[in-house]
RNA sequence: GUGGAUGUAGCUCAGUUGGCUAGAGCACCAGAUUGUGAUUCUGGGGGCCGCGGGUUCAAGUCCCGUCUUCCACCCCA
């Protein structure tokens, strides 16, 4: 019987291992350089868990079972929960700021389609404890450092940033009730894919008067931060806003990423937890799906049972990441081939044994910090297909055992590139490894 | 969940109005080549033609269903 697959999971070959691994190392580099430790969680929780801040209709988008025990499990969606349980256990002995990453390994039960998987890994970059624009800029920053490592620059993605904060200021004091903002939020999230009319429609509809629709469009299409705009001056918390977030891009200059950064009013995010700054990462040409997204999050903490702590965070997941590195040329140089530093050959197949003995030892000097890597062939072949073989594996250096070794211990080291060769004892080369 | 496209060797694909034993390139394995490799030449292994059903003397080819993949919508944590 042939099994395949299951619909929107991946099979990681080597070379595309090589690809992955090659995404999370950066991830990870990015994250120590910028201060950050890792955690990781279950990769499984209760369903419960998931239902908190999004309601039932949620169900329908993840995978979830009930186990033997009749527990009602899901397999993560995405690990925020995870690490805001994880944080409430220890809220009182852990050390601010919190500042965390992991790269759990995700799945959603979605229909596939580009750039978007029921499997994947996401990067997920989190200050919590720290109720100062410092840390959003930090998250910020420590997204951009990581995307400009991987050799994107400022023409290839841009930082759309926006408030949150600032956008409810500025619907309450346009006169919009603090409670009717969760349902305007998703409709405004939808402004840059709808077209005007359509998009005028749908927000007439939530907020019933055609003036609140003009002031909205307004203020969603400036493109500039600027206290000149006639908005600034609603109310003292629209300005407090604005202040906080010119801080923030003040910031990002300061840090030397502020030509990855915009304002972009139409930056809203669906999800009704961000209460500050947020932001999404966008390829320049507006191709892709959002690389990543975040912002600050102040009450989730408290939703999950424990104390008011604020928090800001990000998430980049794998899949639009790799698209976008692919279609810039960012990960062709990656060497999905297997290479090795000695391959051990002899023109004689009693030699055998030596080559083994001898390959075991250079194993063995291998040190953690210094790892090398050695192999024999299994195949008993002529010393050409033996020499065949080390270009195959891409063997940087090839040890040849030959009559020299019988006679004298002399070992032959032929460089794979140069063709050059040069021999040695055996013992002297074990003592320069 | 809705709609469109798709499926032939490990990969990229060809396969005539339905008609003999389903092909190519690349990749893989082996030999040419028993002390010098990566390019050359020769040979070889690999196919439930996605799966199931139907039409037909005859189906890779036509019809129906189903699954996968891709794309868009819904949703986007």
């Amino acid at each position: 019987m042939k099994i395949q697959a299951v619909k929107g999971t991946r099979d990681f070959y080597p070379p595309q291992m090589a690809v992955r691994n090659y995404i999370q190392d950066g991830w990870k580099a990015a994250s120590k350089r910028n201060g950050f430790e890792e955690y990781d969680g279950p990769i499984f929780e209760y369903l419960k868990m998931y239902q908190v801040k999004s309601g039932d209709e949620i169900v329908e988008q993840l995978f979830n079972f009930t186990d033997r025990g009749d527990r009602h499990l899901a397999i993560r969606p995405e690990i925020t929960p995870t690490l805001a349980r994880m944080v409430n256990q220890q809220i009182n002995t852990l050390p601010r700021p919190i500042k965390w990453f992991s790269m759990p390994r995700l799945c959603r039960a979605e229909r596939p389609q580009k750039g978007r998987l029921r499997e994947f890994f996401q990067w997920n970059v989190d200050v919590i404890g720290i109720d100062d624009i410092l840390a959003d800029a930090e998250v910020i920053f420590t997204t951009i450092d990581y995307l400009r490592s991987a050799g994107l620059g400022p023409d290839d993605i841009k930082a759309k940033i926006s408030s949150r904060r600032m956008l409810a200021a500025f619907l309450v004091g346009a006169g919009i009730a603090a409670d009717k903002l969760d349902t305007i939020y998703p409709v405004l999230d939808k402004k840059p894919k709808l077209p005007p009319a359509a998009f005028n429609e749908m927000l007439l509809k939530v907020v019933s008067d055609e003036n609140l629709v003009l002031k909205i469009n307004d203020f969603m299409e400036c493109d500039k931060l600027s206290d000149d705009d006639e908005w600034v001056d609603i109310s003292d918390e629209v300005v407090a806003a604005y202040k906080e977030l010119d801080d923030l891009f003040g910031l990002l200059r300061k840090m030397g990423v502020g030509d990855y950064c915009v304002y972009d009013p139409t930056i809203v995010r669906g999800l009704a937890y961000y209460t500050g700054p947020v932001f999404e990462v966008h390829d320049v040409k507006g191709e892709l799906r959002a690389v990543c997204g975040g912002g600050r999050y102040d009450n989730l903490l408290k939703d999950f049972g424990g104390p008011a702590v604020s928090a800001t965070g990000m998430g980049m997941a794998d899949a639009v990441l790799e698209i976008l590195l692919s279609e810039r040329g960012l990960i062709d140089k990656i060497p999905a081939t297997k290479s090795l530093d000695y391959f051990v050959a002899y023109t004689d197949s009693h030699l055998l044994q030596n080559a083994i003995e001898l390959t075991a030892k250079i194993r063995e000097s291998a040190k953690p910090d210094k790892t090398q890597n050695a192999e024999f062939s299994y195949k008993k072949g002529s010393f050409g297909k033996l020499l065949k073989q080390a270009s195959a594996v891409n063997a940087s250096k090839c040890i040849i055992l030959a009559q020299e070794y019988i006679d004298k211990k002399e070992l032959i080291i032929k460089d794979m590139q140069s063709g050059d060769q040069q021999s040695l004892t055996e013992r002297d080369f074990l003592e320069n490894l």
